[in-house]
DNA sequence: ACCTTGAGTTGCTTCATGCAACCCACTACT
DNA sequence: AGTAGTGGGTTGCATGAAGCAACTCAAGGT
């Protein structure tokens, strides 16, 4: 025993960062995570699917739904009695990470899909194979990153101890 | 020494799965990745920025800008001679994972921001704080998710070594 | 002859993942 | 009645990853 006591290790949290980049990870940032939402928007429900579909350990499947259930992604509802069975559903919030799903999907298809896109898009509305393009909420002209300033919002605070930092976002 | 080897347990990577989404995470699913490049688009360029500014460990930093170097992320480039130092760059292929960022904060922004958004977005070209609104990149309609169907693009594969499962995406 | 700076590296400790085996409440067959 | 099957997990163990502090290295400054 050492008169010291070492200081717990576990993986820093994003939680407390003043960025809700940092905040969202906390929620979908883990690995796995993502693409059990992915699945879920997909229209994967029970354990065993995910299970099968992913090829995830089943501890971690177990560990990761409960989590997505108590941060509000996910519900678990009983599908059946006798004996009971539940199955795990998008709630608003987790329905609205697909923004964040189509983001990664079509930077993947760019940069890291040699063979052209797995998955394609098709717009019923238009009838077309699309991709989606973020556009301003007020003028409606594409965005483009150079064209937008970051700048301090309600919930606002400098990053470290003292003010000596700027801002991250 | 037992006749059968244990298998070596590294986490799985997720870059053989047939799915942009699990290609992208496999390049920027890491903890700590997605911070790391949310600062370089922000300006930092440097080993002793990114870890004051995100408070990583040095060990880890190290590892994670290697890492996404070796991918095309990042580009390292010497920025002085004599003690040589060098810094690190966003390439093409990293600045486009704004959109990602973007989507990861916008929510953020919504569902883990209790003060309200600690950054805003400035928009030069209209003059406004506004947010990023994906439409369609052929009718311009504002993109619903309940109106997209995935279709199969020419990178599909199914799921698993026979064809029994259904896409992924 | 030291102290400082930027950028890492090394050692060591604890956490997270992967894997296989096991458990539990029932239902269905034989 | 006894046994096998199914869905949804839990438990134990081995190893990779994250956190921390201390150390290195090549200059430059004083």
């Amino acid at each position: 025993m050492q008169p010291t006591t070492l200081a717990a290790v576990r993986r820093t949290s994003f939680a407390d960062m003043p960025c809700s980049v940092a905040r969202s990870l906390e929620v979908v940032g883990e690995w796995w995570t993502p693409l059990i939402v992915r699945d879920a928007l997909f229209g994967v429900r029970r354990f065993e699917e995910f299970q099968a579909r992913l090829g995830i350990a089943r501890n971690v499947l177990a560990q990761r739904l409960d989590q997505l259930v108590e941060e509000g992604v996910l519900v678990r509802v009983p599908y059946q009695e006798r004996p009971v069975r539940h199955e795990y559903r998008l709630t608003d919030k987790g329905r609205d990470l697909w923004h964040v799903l189509t983001a990664l999907r079509q930077w993947g298809d760019r940069w890291v899909a040699p063979d052209g896109p797995p998955v394609r898009l098709l717009h019923e509305r238009c009838g077309r194979t699309v991709t989606a393009v973020p556009v301003c909420s007020h003028c409606g002209e594409e965005l483009r990153p150079q064209e937008l300033r970051p700048t301090r919002g309600p919930g606002f605070r400098p990053i470290g101890v003292g003010d000596e930092h700027i801002a991250t976002g």
